[in-house]
DNA sequence: TCAAATTTTGACGATACTTCAGCAATGGTC
DNA sequence: GACCATTGCTGAAGTATCGTCAAAATTTGA
């Protein structure tokens, strides 16, 4: 229903018809509407979180771990591509003040695990001599402007194409972009001197076991 | 209402009663309440394309200007703290569906606008000298660097902060990374060889007449 | 077998969007 | 000043849907 028709064709009417039971029998699970579409958002982003576990646990490159979050996340996108969709209504501030404590929580908890992930790797990565980050610089910072990059492709594409874009292959030029903003820390080894392609699709059938999306490797 | 209560909040009756009209007159001027929500935010939008129009024509070095756009997206923030929040409200398909053909129009309008902006001041930079971009890169690839960060740069502060980031500047950071991109574009002068703090300042000062933000400048 | 405990039900109350038939005000004409 | 046409305004009524809760149904276990 969220998929088809958003927040407000999702019925708790019709869910109840839908699993043959009562509408008060669904609210002895979910607290309201808004928490029941906080669960569904928290078993997708758990499976999200788990497949960026997978994909830093990559054998390779630091800078080729980060690329490996890249495709897991290209990948994610390919089998939940309503996940977004469903998660910015819960951005909503007068939607988010009706989930329970305890969803919130687990919420914060998984997406705080998956930034571990990333931070991981930045240290891997200052360890390993690949990245120096300069006096003051916080760890956080080149993950940061891939993840901020992420969200808003995603936001920008989530609606219609504004006629400046009609023509351009935006996820190409983000996955370009994620490669300039790296070379701009000098993260080692630089897009110049690595095929980065490549790895891509080692990374997606090694780990994931399916080929890479399109535009991401050529 | 919208500020402070949310797209829940926002109630058809108070605003009647706010203005000292019936309901029935609220409907003459909007076809329903998602239709008011996107008519406050066209208005809002149409301020900052103008403020984008005078960044851009800063006299400067193309990266300048491009850095004027910032100084303008963040004078804009402070105006219009609650703009990007009553624009995701719109970005929900289910609420995106019930705007009129005409103010969805000019929505994308001044969007376009915005981007063509932008777009131009590419274009001078490769006339310039300043900039080159491969063979097959489209000329909104590194504006489009910018525009994935800022946004999703909003949406992350935008709630709750998670764990890993509390105790972190994520502004300052975005700076650096918009820093980082152009470099990693290329795009001269590089941040190495310019003080683009000092330029912050002045633009902020002789573009809008105010200081600049926090965290732009050092 | 049956009473206590648990689960389920669906009618009901509450809220809020949207409509529309009718009323009021305005402006123009003679 | 009377009249009418046009425009603007009203708020009760219609509709939809969320969330509740007392009562009914079912299960448990002694």
């Amino acid at each position: 229903m969220l998929a088809e028709r958003g927040y407000l064709g999702l019925n708790m009417e019709r869910i109840a018809e839908a699993i043959e039971y009562s509408k008060g029998t669904v609210y002895q699970h979910f607290a309201s509407k808004e928490d029941l579409i906080a669960a569904l958002c928290n078993d997708t982003a758990a499976a999200r979180a788990e497949m960026f576990r997978k994909a830093a646990s990559f054998d390779g490159r630091t800078r080729e771990r980060v690329l490996a979050i890249g495709v897991a996340d290209a990948i994610f996108i390919r089998r939940h591509p309503d996940h977004f969709a469903v998660e910015s209504i819960l951005d909503l501030e007068s939607i988010a003040s009706k989930i329970t404590d305890e969803r919130r929580e687990q919420w914060i908890r998984t997406k705080s695990a998956m930034m571990d992930v990333l931070t991981q790797i930045v240290r891997d990565a200052i360890d390993a001599g690949d990245l120096r980050l300069p006096e003051g610089t916080p760890l956080c910072a080149p993950l940061y402007g891939l993840w901020t990059q992420s969200v808003g492709h995603y936001r920008i594409t989530s609606s219609e194409p504004l006629p400046p874009f009609e023509n351009v292959d935006l996820r190409r030029v983000l996955w370009q972009n994620y490669g300039r903003i790296l070379d701009g820390y000098g993260w080692r080894p630089l897009s110049g001197d690595w095929d980065y392609g490549a790895s891509a699709n080692q990374i997606s059938e090694s780990v994931f076991g399916e080929p890479a999306p399109e535009g991401i490797a050529r």
